[in-house]
DNA sequence: TAGGTTCTGGACGATCCATTCCAGAACGAG
DNA sequence: CTCGTTCTGGAATGGATCGTCCAGAACCTA
């Protein structure tokens, strides 16, 4: 009769990812992941399989909870579609802007890190942010059809620009850019969507 | 009387660079730059210090590189601001669409694996950023002087968004968004900056 | 040519690190 | 309670890796 395993796989799961998320792949020992976990590296190797094993995991359910996220936030009748807008991307700036430690989000480290060379982070990121781009072009499509938006512009146009947007700020906030300018830039991008 | 080095400093850095630049600091041996370069480790040590200085030196050398190269674009008579400014755009934009092999940008990748833990990285990312900008906002003035921009948008805000878009189309490119998508953003955020 | 100084490369030492191993413990059915 | 099976953790293994060391070579002046 199996014995049930003593740890929460979830949160072995979350603390392994904050380790990577610190220090990257590469940069991260195994020994860390015990140690942030508190287990033995016998239990971490029995369950997760090896280190890239783990890590692939780990981004692969960050990809998916924030293609999860935004069509959460993306989600709604067409009347609310410019504001559910411009508070996604909003609160991908503000998460940037509150990021003092300069840690920036996992998906695009490991992406930098890993999307060159390991052909599942590659393929992951890809879809990943071709979900993200589907979830905005629907919902600028929702809003150009209830009038909030220019119902000419492209969509699909208006939604590279708005995830270009949401990465850029990412990508500038973890160079230390000052939050002001991360804030304008987004409130720009906002303000220039073009209206009928 | 000193005996003169043997390599060319300048090579030797071009091609250290490149190594760290496809696997990263924590992921590139100092065996694998004495392979690139053709020197012997004890070379490599006396030339350039240890591999945390010589990433330093590479990492440098290139942020100073970028902002040189932007501020050789973003230069001359108010009347070509304008058009400086987009082709300085599509330029970054071309570059991220070509990069088929998805390595990104040795500044981006550096700082998203280093910014947060060491402060040299950080630093030489927030000034790299900080430059970038200021020529960015110089440049969007100029525009306005003569009349290509609405004279009454704030030059920092729309530098902030230029930017911003720079970092994003690099960030979406090397997550493996198509070309197609990458220029696409940017043709929209050129066509949305505010005329008079 | 001789000699003082520096450069060179790769063996080496010390430490690091992914992964395995296995004795002991925990679990639950009979 | 016993016993079969799985889990556990941390020592051990084998290879990896940073940085040092030093014999030999290269350089250049006297």
């Amino acid at each position: 009769m199996p014995r049930p395993r003593k740890f929460d796989e979830t949160q072995v799961l979350e603390l392994a990812r904050e380790q990577f998320w610190t220090t990257g792949f590469a940069g991260t020992r195994m020994d860390d992941i015990a140690r942030v976990t508190g287990l033995g590296k016998g239990s971490l190797y029995g369950a997760f399989g090896d280190k890239e094993a783990l890590f692939h995991r780990v981004f692969d359910d960050w990809c998916g909870a924030i293609v999860a996220l935004a069509e959460e936030n993306l989600t709604g009748p067409d009347e609310g579609a410019l504001a559910r807008l411009e508070a996604y991307v909003r609160f991908v700036a503000a998460n940037t802007a509150a990021d003092v430690g300069r840690r920036g989000c996992f998906q695009a480290k490991g992406t930098a890190e890993l999307a060159a060379s390991d052909e599942s982070v590659a393929d992951r990121s890809a879809t990943t942010m071709r979900a993200l781009l589907g979830l905005l072009s629907r919902e600028i499509t929702a809003a150009q059809r209830c009038g909030d938006l220019a119902p000419d512009a492209d969509p699909d146009a208006l939604a590279s620009l708005l995830l270009v947007v949401g990465r850029g700020v990412e990508a500038v906030g973890k160079a230390g850019l000052g939050a002001e300018a991360v804030t304008s830039a987004v409130d720009t991008a906002l303000a220039l969507l073009p209206r009928p």
